[in-house]
RNA sequence: GGCCUGUUGGUGAAGCGGCUUAACACACAUGCCUUUCACGCAUGCAUUCACGAGUUCGAAUCUCGUACAGGUCACCA
């Protein structure tokens, strides 16, 4: 019998030969130096930073040298998968911007290289297997679960190496008449690679972040096929990056010690490899240890954490574009106005070890780029953000646009803007005293500082609304008129003078303003009083203050 | 245990043989400005690049060893 003959038997059903699948998908057609990735996650749940950095820098990659970025589905592990994932997935590219050009999309798939879904490419993984074994590069294998613990603990008492290698793999010695006769009788086997590789050679390996990396040459006889006839991931790396053009590799760096299986592969099917680039994963340290962001453990590594936060995509993209090349920030600060798609990333500049997920550093980005925004897009972000999470905040900003709209604007749009909110989810804490609806005295606390006597409170309120308070000030006129409140009472209106001399006062202009602040707002902080006190207007402002007064 | 990789301040890191008495940013601290806060400005914050040895006129940068950390050794990706 021939080999082929044996491979048609080991894996019957296959439709089409490898001959067939190479002419299906054709070299593609691009322009010198485009780069060609993927983003292949298996749909197991939501997307966290991790995997979110890595889309990233695959797309960004493709995009700035005019190539594709497509997104492949593995899930050959069925057991594992999780219910609605590739459309979490796909929600999360999209809301970033990693569009992917081709694979699996909302609307069905896109491209000329699929099907996108490994579950999907049954036949052509079959028909690559067939070739090989067909060449005498790769055989069935019938050992059981049991006799491969037998075997392993063989190798742990003799001290030898772990794995299906060399004389380990009884099955490679089977001649076709066993073989036949062990299908005959129902046993299930998985197609192994029958590898030609020796543990003693060096391989050297090119990769695009870490340099060059030696390790020994593979020698195990990988399982390419599983029993339930789908390819393991290592297999399927390779006929599929082969089959789709992928030009670089952009993984976790979990993968490196896998690559000499994968080169192996490769040279196997008779390809050349693709690049490597494996990106170093982001971590955080938990008892002075550095440990990678997990799905499971870490609520805060999932991407819409951040979005029930109110933290704009655009900032957690500048953050990962810093973590990605540290010379971006730089570039960033350098050129202010410019898109951050128009910064160019470099392999070389990614780091070679872990990097520490810097919450605080987020959030200064965050706050930065919030502040930036002109009034009317900080108020459309908080009504979008309101939609989903707040809905009395929602209800307020539908009702009063306008004027939500000059909240924000209060010392916004100039070069040093006000940096109040890191998130949406703050503005409601640092508004609400504007909008009448949140603002009940019955139920405050005021936070009265150096003047704190309600009478003398009330002196002030009741003289500064009778005689100095006109709705019709501009804001330094409003502040002399403060002024004069403050030396009527016997408060220093010149701060210096105040301070050269402090016990001749009672207090000085800044102590009355917090009382004209707090009582209009509860708060002692809070933006320039001017502006909230043009925009509350003469009526709120005396309903406020009298409110004291009358007490 | 084998194989691979990494280790620069509280954090992200730059630097990759002399221009480094270690850049920049975040955080922190102090002061100034100021009607509060925030902003802004100024200053401070690693005598030292895990440790030890070696190469060199010269090392954070090259080599070796040690320690520590991470990854991986599946019919999971």
């Amino acid at each position: 019998m021939t080999l082929k003959e044996l491979s048609e038997i080991l894996l019957p059903n296959v439709e089409h030969d490898r001959k067939y699948y190479e002419e299906l998908y054709p070299e593609r057609n691009l322009p010198e130096g485009a780069i060609v990735t993927r983003y292949a996650p298996s749909p197991t749940g939501f997307v966290h930073m991790g995997a979110l950095y890595q889309s990233y820098i695959s797309s960004k990659m493709a995009h700035q040298t005019g190539g594709i970025f497509f997104l492949r589905i593995e899930d050959t592990d069925q057991k594992r998968e999780v219910e609605n994932s590739v459309e979490m997935i796909l929600k999360d590219l999209k809301d970033f911007g990693f569009n992917p050009d081709e694979g699996v999309t909302l609307d069905g798939e896109k491209g000329n290289y699929g099907p996108y879904t490994q579950s999907k490419r049954k036949d052509i993984y079959q028909a690559f297997a067939r070739d090989l074994i067909e060449k005498g590069l790769a055989y069935p294998c019938f050992l059981s679960e049991d006799d491969e613990k037998e075997i392993r603990d063989q190798q742990a008492r003799v001290k030898a190496r772990i794995g299906i290698y060399g004389d380990w793999a009884r099955s490679r010695f089977l001649t076709t008449e066993q073989v036949l006769e062990k299908i005959n009788n129902g046993e299930e086997y998985v197609i192994r690679l029958k590898s030609d590789g020796n543990f003693n050679n060096k391989i050297t390996v090119k990769d695009c972040i870490k340099g060059n990396i030696e390790m020994p040459e593979n020698d195990i006889d990988v399982v390419i096929i599983k029993s339930d006839g789908l390819p393991t991931y290592h297999f399927a790396h390779a006929v599929d990056d082969h089959l789709m053009h992928t030009t670089h590799v952009i993984r976790g760096d979990e993968w490196v010690s896998s690559l000499p299986t994968h080169i192996a592969l490769f040279k196997a099917i008779g390809v050349k490899p693709p690049k490597y680039a494996h990106i170093a994963p982001i971590s955080k340290i938990e008892n002075g240890n550095h440990r990678k962001l997990s799905k499971r453990k870490d609520p805060e590594a999932a991407v819409s954490y951040y979005s029930k936060l109110g933290i704009p995509k655009e900032a957690v993209k500048i953050y990962l574009a810093t973590v990605a090349n540290s010379n971006f920030e730089r570039w960033f600060d350098a050129n202010p106005n410019a898109d951050i798609n128009d910064f160019k990333m470099e392999f070389s500049k990614m780091s070679r070890s872990d990097s520490l997920f810097d919450q605080e550093k987020l959030y200064n980005i965050s706050r930065n780029y919030i502040s930036k925004l002109p009034a009317t897009v900080v108020y459309d972000s908080a009504l979008e953000y309101a939609k989903e999470y707040d809905h009395e905040l929602e209800e307020l900003l539908v009702k009063y646009k306008d004027y939500s709209i000059a909240i924000y604007n209060i010392e916004r749009e100039r070069k040093k803007p006000r940096k109040d909110y890191i998130m949406y989810s703050d503005i409601k804490n640092q508004t609400w005293y504007m909008y009448d609806e949140l603002f009940n005295p019955e139920e405050l606390e005021y936070e009265f500082a150096n003047i704190n006597d309600s009478e003398e409170i009330k002196k002030i309120l009741k003289l500064y609304l009778e005689k100095y308070y006109n709705e019709e000030d501009d804001e330094s006129t409003w502040f002399n008129r403060m002024k004069e409140l403050s030396d009527e009472l016997g408060y220093a209106s010149d701060m210096k003078a105040y301070r050269e001399n402090p016990d001749a006062y009672k207090g000085n202009v800044a102590d009355v303003s917090i009382v004209l602040r707090v009582a209009l707002t509860s708060k002692a902080q809070t933006p320039n009083l001017y502006n909230l006190m043009s925009l509350l207007g003469k009526d709120r402002i005396a309903k406020r203050y009298n409110y004291f007064i009358q007490k």
